[in-house]
DNA sequence: AATGAATGAGCCTTCATTCAT
DNA sequence: GATGAATGAAGGCTCATTCAT
């Protein structure tokens, strides 16, 4: 396979082949994308995708990695990663970056779109996301709340808050369509997404400050 | 839990043909499900979608009612609407129902998958959930909330808590692939669940009270 | 896959294609052929190849038995099968019969034509050719060169001579384009082709006659 | 035997790839030998076979010549055109030079596959092949035969003691498959072929000294 | 002279659907 | 009312070939 420089020149085909593969796999999913589609979009022969990348499937693969590689230039969660801070901000700082990362509806909301389709129907693939993209925000989330517990919790409690924190943000990425339809306004605009955000920080720290008294306690 | 003897005759190609269509629709999905295989498995001929159902569609928009007909036979979350009981108790009530429904792995399994397949990836099917589904829950919760919050609440924050519940929930089955691979203690077995379920409640219980104090205390 | 009769109404699409396939394959080789070219000669939809024989593989495996059986209605060894003759007519009805059903060029003629194409480029299907055709017919010949050696010839030296008159007539076969060429009058018509039968039968003869005494001469 | 040097230098990619040909048109077929292969294993560019050859086919008739150009080095019939020899010693040297070419499963086998897999499925180059080896090896073993029927029989009959000797050795290359699973024996090593050699020699000339006598008596 | 990126024609197959019975 | 034989559209993929460099 030839090789793809990501932020290379759009101009050649393997690239606009990638841009749009993204595109198309978001909107349709993985099987109901044709790839003779593809190929027409990006205006390009449809014996392209064999020849550039093996399959459908390894487009697939290959239009994985490009989402996550362009998400991540515009979002980052250095400060949330910054120890220094106080963990009550690093919370905030945290859901703010991944809240509004999977809501980017900008030209790089299909990449969102594209990855929250793998998890909720996942294909071999997963494994990709997994690795480069849940396990390490898993573990900056598990160290910030491991601060504000004290580090008088255990694994299996680090876990609970982590997962509801992130459950919290995620739904509203996967019950996106549903949201849309109940609740409009909490991701109206961008005021409104960070509102929602805040809500999710106060709300959590609230539980886990709560559930930090209940710990010392018996103290 | 009340036992179901309202299906209909199984004898029934329709009904057959249902049955087995929520199943191969939940394992594939709308497009990788084949008419093919559903007729075989229900030991009905080719053209029987067709001729019951008028297209493949049809049959998926009836086998989508289906399943929530059946799945709500079997998980009623009567007891978290009985507005004589305390809301704290309503909030775990209605959190293990809800999280008990969404995991429920036995031979209803599959019609929650089915249904949040739906979600995660809305057809024209999607205003059907909505309708009978989740709207209804959606005000079950927020009632108990409301209590929860002495009434002060506005609707926005009401809603805002509604999904804070809601997301710590579906987390476990729109992100369901990830927590197998990650955190599968959490849904090893029927304790664990209820253990899950726990942590939902007392979390979110706790986030509410503190909300409540914030509120409370201008005055 | 449907059943065929082999003798039954050649309207049937199956029977069509069938008869169709034989024809191309012979003409083209198994990948040359193509479906469509099959399918549009047979007067049924690109799909039928597929619907009844489950591949194009499938139908090149009923096309060949179909070609054995029809080769086999029309050519017949029962006489040299009579062991009551004696061996010498024997061996020239076999010889006879052999070579005309190889070199009969009538409509018949595209089936020998695919049989040989099939030994001399042999795919998974061979194993039919040889358990169905192959086997029945060295037995008879051996059985008949044992007794013109008088029952004194070794096994190995019997399978020398099965193959020494099967290679002669097979040479009209399998070198066919090369006869054409070179030696058109051997098998210019019924009674060129005749006379070719009677050199072999008339060489064999005397070369078996000739090992036969030597073999005796020591006695 | 004479050693042969003559071949082209094999560095240059245009010998690669007529080497190379050879191989896998032998084990392929024309079809379905792919040029992507045979210019991957020449480690030459893919656009190499176009280059030289103009097409696909061109490098198929190029590698036919070759194979011929091959094989002939390695075995010769010298000996049996020396007219000084009786022939019955020709004839066992023609028939031995003859079935040891065709069975050949040295490096060079793959010729001769190449070759009889043209001849049972001919080609547009068959010509090459007759012109260049099927002729002057008829003559040869024409004029041998003459010499053993004392120059009494007519035109006719020559030819077909001719075809009656070729067709029982190609038998071992046309049937090659055949043999292979029921007479495995006949050929299993150099020694058998030896025999099996020695056995068509005498098989025929004791046919041929008959067909003498036949025509010998009426005098 | 030689390359390799890119093409376009065509192939086998799958699948929902139809229609005569 | 229900069947199953038959269809046609479309999809992924392979391959020889071309063309700019």
């Amino acid at each position: 396979m030839p090789e793809a420089h990501l932020t290379a020149n759009p101009e050649l085909p393997i690239n606009r082949l990638l841009q749009i593969a993204v595109e198309v796999f978001a909107e349709h999913g993985f099987r109901d994308a044709t790839v003779r589609d593809i190929c027409a979009r990006a205006n390009v022969n449809v014996a392209a995708v064999n020849y550039y990348f093996r399959s459908k499937e390894g487009l697939y693969i290959e239009a994985l990695t490009f989402a996550f590689a362009e998400i991540n230039k515009h979002h980052s969660y250095e400060a949330a990663q910054d120890s220094s801070l106080p963990p009550e901000q690093r919370l905030h700082l945290f859901i703010n970056y991944f809240l509004n990362k999977l809501l980017d509806d900008s030209h790089l909301g299909v990449q969102g779109k594209l990855i929250s389709r793998e998890i909720a129907e996942p294909t071999k693939a997963l494994d990709i996301i997994i690795a480069k993209a849940v396990i390490p925000q898993c573990t900056v989330l598990e160290d910030i709340i491991g601060r504000l517990l004290g580090g008088r919790a255990d694994k299996i409690t680090l876990q609970r808050c982590v997962m509801s924190i992130l459950g919290q943000c995620l739904m509203f990425k996967h019950s996106r369509s549903i949201i849309d339809r109940l609740f409009p306004e909490a991701i109206a605009d961008q005021a409104a997404i960070q509102a929602s955000a805040q809500h999710i920080a106060v709300f959590s720290l609230a539980a886990i400050k709560q559930l930090n008294l209940a710990t010392e306690s018996p103290l």
